[in-house]
RNA sequence: GCCCAAGUGGCGGAAUGGUAGACGCAGGGGAUUCAAAAUCCCCCGGCUUCGGCCGUGCGAGUUCGAGUCUCGCCUUGGGCACCA
């Protein structure tokens, strides 16, 4: 008999379905359609163990659909633009665009033996000038529906290298390469309106019934709605251009505890004051010089410096507050001003416990818990604004509210003496989309001295980035932009009036490139961004799948885009929301085995350099041992990277996608082990043999009670698998079917049932090992290819039992077992129950006091 | 710092509020074999006076019943707007 032999047969079927051309989708609006998205990949150089996890999902649920009937959209591509290409050109020379489409070539390579049921004539780049040239004509749209514009911002600036640097670039604030200390700049750039779309995003995410209810809570809060009080407080000395301090704030309950004003550093009267006085100037300079990041705002320490400028408090003229600068307020946010109120904010309290300012409480719990209110060198009272408090100093008195009642109390009473207005905020800011950067997409934007900022005529679209014009290869070898120093690329003709003008020489932010990618998928050749009848067909996705690192601003972007797109006529009013259903995936984590150098610094080494001898854990080479760290994602420079090709190679592309969908909820982060894929590999070997066998075997009847034990096992698992494909609970479908062969290879039922059973095993299998059941449905003489073998169905009768066995508790601990026919009634299950031995003695002769019978669940005796 | 998750045997994990540990790995024992590989079978949370008792990160709570729900912690991971 043959032997399991995935070298032999994944290219046999690969082939097969090439042959019939399996995953060429094509609009049919006869036939339902699906449409399986991954998150593409950026080509980084080689496909990792992550990629195969995510893409295996993928294609399950592409499989799977595909055999329940449905035209599937599965496609590739690659998110290619972006800076690890320059970097690589920095460090290494050349090009980034041999780089990326070498790097591109060997991840398809790589990716292709996974048998993926991909379309790959759909398949393109970011960087390809057809992709980009059509999101220069988006930008070109977005721009005439005023959907972009230009504003200051500020950026990361390396004043040696004379460059931007990206966040991550920065490091400890000081610049990566450079390592020169960061200054904030502030250039103009360009920027999305997704700020006005803030209330449409937020409402909408009620409607995204299959999208995690985590994904959806965190863009939610980083849209931020709030409701609040903005209003002025007047300056008692005013300077120049300033005699009042705009402030918004969310706790006006908490107005008559105020006790300083604090503005951001980057405030228009931070910016004033700084210009006569050295102490300010060199407060805002220090301030300045931490990055942009809100991580890094929010961490820092928190300083202050007074302004000596007073407020007069709004209710009371003779009450004066402190203005001060503090390096936490965000001049993104609000107004970049607020009031503080030590006693009802933690971060305000320790402000002023710092620089000595007073702290006066607004309100205090209901009934005393014997914590000090801060006022009195407690912590700050913060209750949930739903928690109903005893005001001190509200504006309606001593009285009892929840501060959102107080809230709303505050403002109407503001509002009636006219201080301020109530007024709705989001946190959710403009997009900035300017890259000074050369591998990204051409801003289509001409610079005229005449004209100003003239949009580029779409006919001379694409902008293409320049490779070598004139023999003169980019320079990379020096920091900054090359497209800024480029000797002739910015040189054009005014769009407008024809005279000499400059291009634009910014670039997009790439995820500019991700935002739309799903909608190109569905006419990727097209002559514009997208083709209206391929798009109302295919689109939206149905389901997408992806890290939940996007949880925020991929997955924001993408629906803001698609928004913009609906405007511009690019897409249908349904494609709003691009993505009917989303499922975020773990990672993939390995061990990390390093060793030590002369100087105790840790070395790093890869899985295939290590062995374990006598239950210790060595390097190959020398003998020397090993310490194991804790399992972090798999990362180049900690080593602990497993390369599936070699993998595939030692046990074919089935073991590798069985195994990353059985060993973890994919959800949930998931631990490569060696040792697993191994098992997975002995279990497919398994049912190759077992199905080999049973194919055989004549097609006879056996024993009628043998035959519909297996049988009816058979409808359990094809249910159960379907259930499991349904919800992602792969692991889940991969225990079940590991079950049913046990059961399969044991049975002693005939041929008949058993090659019934076999076929359906095969049919279940065939999503995630997609070449093995070809082979096994071919051993078992069944038609055709089992891609093309519609999903099998579960009979419902099959999956009821007459009898059920039920656990007995008393007092909630299970005592004993009964088992009962189906449809008992209540009355006499409890009297069975009670009819049991270990009851009896449980009850040690006591009455039972209630008895809770949950039909087919579980009888509980009360005592 | 803020937002969102996760935490169950030696390990990965299973469990519509209803028998905690399915299934798999590792480990132990056995069968087969001249021997091995491969394969097959059995055992496998801790304690126990063998009656049971204790066990799902920690501490409270709700419930007839909590891994699951609520509150407060701890730890780990993801995100924080120029990493993709």
């Amino acid at each position: 008999m043959a032997r399991y032999a995935p070298a032999e047969i994944e290219p046999k079927w690969q082939a097969a379905w090439d042959e019939a051309g399996a995953f060429a989708a094509t609009a049919d609006p006869a036939r339902p359609k699906y449409y399986v998205l991954e998150m593409f990949p950026y080509p980084s150089g080689r496909i990792h163990i992550g990629h195969v996890r995510n893409y295996t999902m993928g294609d399950v649920v592409a499989r799977y659909k595909r055999a329940q009937g449905f035209n599937v959209l599965h496609p590739m591509g690659w998110d290619a633009f972006g800076m690890p290409a320059e970097n690589a050109a920095m460090a290494s020379g050349g090009h980034p665009k041999d780089w990326t489409y070498g790097n591109i070539a060997d991840m398809r390579g790589q990716m292709k033996p996974l048998g993926l049921s991909i379309d790959w004539s759909r398949e393109f780049a970011t960087c390809d000038p057809e992709y980009y040239g059509q999101q220069q004509a988006l930008f070109l749209d977005f721009l005439e529906k005023g959907l972009v514009y230009r504003k200051a911002a500020v950026v990361n600036w390396d004043p040696v290298d004379m460059t931007v640097l990206a966040n991550e670039q920065v490091i400890d604030g000081k610049g990566w390469r450079s390592g020169a200390a960061v200054e904030r700049r502030e250039l103009v750039q360009w920027f999305f309106r997704i700020s006005d779309y803030s209330e449409e995003l937020l409402e909408a995410l009620e409607t995204l019934d299959d999208w995690p209810a985590k994904v959806k809570t965190m863009q939610a809060n980083w849209i931020g709605k709030s409701r609040g009080l903005q209003f002025s407080f007047s300056l008692v000395d005013g300077i120049e251009g300033h005699d009042r301090v705009e402030v918004y704030t969310t706790r006006p309950d908490t107005l008559l505890g105020a006790s300083f004003v604090a503005v951001s550093p980057d405030h228009p009267l931070a910016r004033s004051l700084e210009r006569h006085d050295d102490g300010i100037a060199a407060f805002n300079a220090e301030c300045r010089r931490m990055g942009t990041s809100e991580e890094e705002l929010e961490t820092a320490e928190k300083k202050g410096h007074d302004t000596g400028l007073r407020v007069r408090h709004p209710f009371d003229t003779s009450w004066e507050l402190p203005v001060w600068i503090a390096n936490f307020i965000l001049m993104d946010y609000g107004t970049g001003a607020i009031f503080g109120c030590p006693a009802h904010d933690q971060r305000d309290l320790d402000f002023a416990r710092k620089y000595d300012l007073p702290v006066i409480s607004t309100f205090a719990p209901l009934e005393d818990d014997g914590q000090p209110l801060a006022e009195d060198g407690g912590p700050a009272f913060v209750p949930p604004k739903s928690e109903r408090v005893i005001y001190i100093r509200g504006f309606a008195g001593e009285t009892e509210q929840t501060g959102e009642e107080a809230v709303e109390a505050a403002i109407r009473f503001c509002e009636e003496n006219g201080v301020g207005r109530g007024v709705t905020k989001y946190r959710l800011r403009d997009w900035g989309l300017s890259r000074q950067r050369y591998w990204g997409c051409p801003i289509p934007v001409v610079h005229c001295d005449d004209c100003g900022v003239v949009p580029e005529k779409k006919e001379n679209l694409p902008v293409l980035l320049p490779y070598d014009e004139d023999g003169t290869p980019i320079d990379f070898s020096v920091p900054g932009n090359p497209l800024d120093r480029h000797p002739s690329w910015a040189h054009t003709d005014c769009p407008a009036c024809g005279k000499r003008a400059r291009r634009e020489t910014d670039t997009m932010d790439t995820f500019v490139d991700s935002s739309w990618y799903y909608a190109r998928f569905t006419a990727p050749h097209a002559e514009t961004p997208t083709d209206p009848e391929e798009a109302a067909y295919w689109m939206n996705v149905d389901q997408y799948i992806g890290g939940i690192e996007h949880a925020i601003l991929h997955l924001l972007y993408s629906r803001f885009f698609a928004r913009a797109m609906h405007i511009c006529g690019h897409l249908p009013e349904k494609s709003k929301e691009p993505f009917e259903a989303l499922f975020t995936q773990g990672m993939v984590t390995h061990a990390i085995y390093q060793t030590r150098d002369a100087e105790g610094r840790p070395v790093y080494h890869f899985p295939e350099e290590v062995e374990t001898r006598d239950g210790t854990t060595v390097l190959k080479e020398t003998g020397a041992p090993v310490e194991i760290v804790a399992s972090a994602k798999m990362s180049k420079s900690k080593k602990n990277v497993v390369d599936p090709v070699s993998i595939i190679a030692a046990f074919g592309a089935d073991t590798v996608r069985w195994f990353v969908l059985s060993d973890s909820p994919p959800e949930r982060d998931v631990e490569w082990t060696a040792s697993g894929a191994e098992a997975a590999h002995k279990h497919l070997a398994r049912v190759h043999r077992i199905v080999a066998e049973i194919a055989g075997l004549p097609d006879e009847a056996g024993q009628p009670e043998e035959d519909e034990a297996l049988l009816r096992e058979m409808h359990k698992t094809i249910h159960d698998v379907t259930q499991g494909v349904e919800s992602f609970g792969f692991n889940a479908a991969i225990a079940r079917l590991y079950a049913f062969t046990a059961t399969l290879s044991k049975s002693a039922a005939g041929g008949g049932a058993k090659r019934q059973a076999a076929a359906a095993l095969a049919q279940l299998m065939s999503p995630m090992t997609p070449h093995l059941s070809e082979e096994l449905w071919a051993l078992l003489g069944r038609e055709g290819l089992v891609i093309d073998a519609p999903w099998p169905e579960a009979d419902e009768t099959m999956l009821v039992e007459d009898t059920v066995t039920l656990p007995v508790q008393v007092n909630g601990k299970r005592r004993a077992e009964i088992t009962v026919p189906r449809d008992l009634g209540k009355e006499d299950v409890e009297k069975a129950a009670l009819a049991t031995d270990a009851v009896a003695k449980a009850l040690e002769g006591a009455a039972p006091r209630k008895v809770i019978v949950v039909p087919g669940r579980i009888v509980n005796v009360v005592v």
